[in-house]
DNA sequence: TCGACCGGCGCAAGCGTCTGCGCAAACTGT
DNA sequence: ACAGTTTGCGCAGACGCTTGCGCCGGTCGA
C-alpha cells in the first residue's frame, strides 16, 4: 500500500509550493537553476512518480491508443500488433489491446469502453459479425479518430487501411494461369467477411481477363477450418484435373498444405500451391510456398503512423490506403504447358 | 472536438447538483425513484459518458492490468494473450500490452511506465537480457502486484507461473527412449534463457535415468533460426545413426520439420520428431507431430486469475505454479526395437 | 530619484468525479 | 402540538497535477 509520493510531499519537504515543484520538474524557465536542482534531487530521493491520471485529466488527451482485434489468430495479427507497437511506443503513446472474439456485441462494448478510457485514437479490425458502422458514431461524438484496418466494410466515413484485396485476388489468378494452371481450385474464407468476397471477386476477374473458365464448383468455401477436409476432398473429386490450389489466407494455407501432404500429393509435381500470406508460414512449409506477401508489420506501422497523424494534426480527412503486396516466388508452383484448347 | 458531456452538464440542465446526479446514476438509495429516472433519461439523451480517469483518480485503483512480453512470436504468446484477455475482461479489468523487444532497457522503461499508469497489476514475461529483478522493486514500492510467467529466472520474491521445464524435458527423453530412440538429437534455444537450460537439463536427466548415453554433440544450439540449417546438418553428419529429433519450442519445430522435409527425410520412417508445443503447429505439419502440450491459453488464464486474486485480496503470498503438460500422441514418432547393446 | 522591467515564486482555480456531512421538509408516533 | 425520525438533496472538499495571474524585491536606464 505504498502511499505514493506526490508533488505536495516534495513541496512540503522543501518549503516550496506545489506549483514551483511542478514547474521545476517540467524545466520551466521561470524557476531558478538552483531550485530546479534541489527539487530534482529530492524528487529522486523520495522516488517520486508522477501520476499520469491526474496529469492527463487536465490535458485533454491520454496518450493511449486502443486496438480492437477480432482474435489473436496465429498469423497476421501478431505481426500487425508488433508493427503498431513499435510506432506507438516511438511516439510516446501506449497501446491497449482488446479482443472482440468476433462478436459485434463485444465490439460495441469495447468501442464504448475506449471512450470511457478517453483513448486518443482507436484502431479497429472489424469482427466478422459487423455489418455496419453505427457503433462508431460515439467515437466521432467524442472526437476520437478511428482507423479501420485489414478487415473492413464499405465506408466513405472512415479512414481504412487494407491491401487491395480484389487486385491481389486478380494477380493470384493471373499468376497461376500464366504458369499454365487453368484448372485451379480457390480456397476462400467466411463469406460474411468482405475480404473473402473481394479476393474471390478478384480471383474470378483474373480468370475472366485471361479468358479462362472458372466455375462455382472450383470455389471452396470454408468458414471453420474443420470443414476444410471435406470441402477439399469434394472439390478434388469434382475436378480431378486440378493442377493448382490457391488459398486466400495463411491459416487456410497451412491446413490445405497439411491435407495435401497427408493424401500423398506432391507439391508442386502433382498440384501447385499459391497463397496470399503474411510471409511467415510459407517459409516453414515444404516446399516453401510461392505467395503474394503483405507484411503485417508494415500494415501495423503505416496504420499507427496515420492514426497518430490524425490525432496530432487533428485532421479528419478520410483516407483509403492500400498496402502494396509483393510476389515472392518460392518452390510451390510448377510451370505447365497450357492445354492447347485454351491457348489462343 | 466534441467537448464531452459531464455530470455538471446534466446537473445544470435538471437544476440539480452534480452530487445528486452522480448518486442517481450510481443508484444510490438516498435518491428518489423519480429523480433517478429523470437523470437517467437526460444522461441517455445527452449521451453522457463517465470519465474513468476522473473516477479512478479518487479511487486508488485503475482496473488496468499491464502485460509485458519480449515479443509477439507467432506461437505461444498470442494464445497466452488470448487466455489472459478472457479472464481480464470477465473481471472487468482491461489489458494493456507492451513489448520489450527482448531488451532489458525497454523492459525497465515499461515497468516504470506501469507505475505511471498506476496499473493495478503487472504480468511479465522476462526478456532474454534480464538477469535480475531489481527493476521490479519499484512495483513493490507502489504496492503493485507482479506475476512472472513462462520465462523467468530464479526468485523467491515473486509469484511465477511456468511449466515444469526440467520435468518436461525429462519426459521427452523418456518417451523417445521408451520408443526405442536411443540416438536422438535435441534442438535447444538461446542459452541465456533459463527455459532452454532447464529443458536441456531435463532432457539429459531423462537419458541418465534410463541409462542412455547422451553426449554434448547431440545437443543442437540455436539462437537464431537462421543458424538452424547449419547446426542441423552438422549434427546429422556427426550422428548419421540418429533416429529421432526433439525440439524444445514450436518455432524450432516448424523449421526443423521444414529442413527435414527439404532433405527428403521421411517422418517418422527415417527420423522421428517430437516436440514441446503449444498445440497448434503440430496439427498443420505433416505428419502431425507427437508432442508434450502446454496450452498458452491455459497459462494465460491461470496467470490472470492469480494476479486478479492478488489484486483483490491484497495478498502478497509468493506462489510458484507449474502448469501441467499433456502428452499428445500423433504420427511423428515410430516405435523401434532398442539396439541390443543398450537393452539391459 | 523614479518609473519600467524582469526574474522567481506562490495563490488559487480548475479538470470530472465521489462522498461525508449537514440541512430542510415531510413524516411518524404519542 | 412537539420531539424524533426519515427522506431527498446540496455543500464543499478531496484526488494530484497544471497554469494564468499577480506579487515582491531587485536591476536598469534616463
Amino acid at each position: 500500500m505504498g502511499k505514493r509520493v506526490t508533488l505536495k510531499d516534495i513541496a512540503r519537504k522543501l518549503g516550496l509550493s506545489t506549483a514551483t515543484v511542478s514547474r521545476a520538474l517540467a524545466d520551466h524557465p521561470d524557476i531558478s537553476g538552483a531550485t530546479k536542482q534541489q527539487v530534482r534531487d529530492v524528487a529522486q530521493a523520495m522516488s517520486y512518480i508522477p501520476n499520469y491520471r491526474a496529469r492527463y485529466m487536465r490535458a485533454k488527451h491520454s496518450r493511449l491508443i486502443a486496438l480492437i482485434v477480432p482474435e489473436m489468430n496465429t498469423f497476421f495479427v501478431p505481426s500487425m500488433i508488433s508493427g503498431i507497437n513499435h510506432v506507438v511506443q516511438q511516439n510516446d503513446y501506449s497501446l491497449i489491446v482488446f479482443q472482440s472474439d468476433n462478436s459485434i456485441v463485444q465490439e460495441r462494448r469495447l468501442v464504448e469502453y475506449c471512450t470511457h478510457l478517453s483513448a486518443d485514437g482507436v484502431l479497429l479490425v472489424l469482427s466478422s459479425e459487423t455489418t455496419n458502422l453505427q457503433h462508431l458514431e460515439i467515437l466521432r461524438d467524442c472526437g476520437i479518430p478511428v482507423v479501420l484496418l485489414d478487415r473492413t466494410i464499405e465506408t466513405e466515413k472512415h479512414t481504412t487501411i487494407t491491401i487491395d484485396d480484389q487486385e491481389v485476388g486478380r494477380q493470384a489468378a493471373a499468376y497461376l494461369i500464366d504458369h499454365g494452371h487453368t484448372r485451379a481450385l480457390g480456397v476462400f474464407g467466411d463469406r460474411r467477411q468482405r475480404i473473402s468476397e473481394l479476393r474471390l471477386n478478384g480471383f474470378c476477374r483474373g480468370h475472366a481477363d485471361r479468358g479462362t473458365v472458372f466455375t462455382d464448383t472450383q470455389i471452396l468455401r470454408v468458414t471453420l477450418v474443420s470443414e476444410l477436409e471435406d470441402v477439399l476432398d469434394r472439390g478434388l473429386a469434382l475436378h480431378p484435373d486440378t493442377t493448382a490450389i490457391f488459398t486466400m489466407t495463411d491459416e487456410l494455407l497451412v491446413h490445405t498444405h497439411h491435407l495435401l501432404c497427408k493424401r500423398g500429393v506432391r507439391i508442386p509435381d502433382d498440384i501447385s500451391l499459391f497463397a496470399i500470406s503474411d510471409g511467415q508460414a510459407p517459409f516453414f512449409l515444404n516446399p516453401n510456398i510461392t505467395h503474394l506477401r503483405h507484411s503485417g508489420v508494415e500494415v501495423g506501422e503505416r496504420t499507427a503512423h496515420i492514426l497518430i497523424g490524425m490525432i496530432e494534426h487533428n485532421s479528419d480527412v478520410v483516407m483509403d490506403v492500400r498496402i502494396r503486396t509483393t510476389l515472392v516466388e518460392l518452390g510451390s508452383v510448377a510451370t505447365r504447358a497450357r492445354p492447347l484448347a485454351l491457348t489462343r
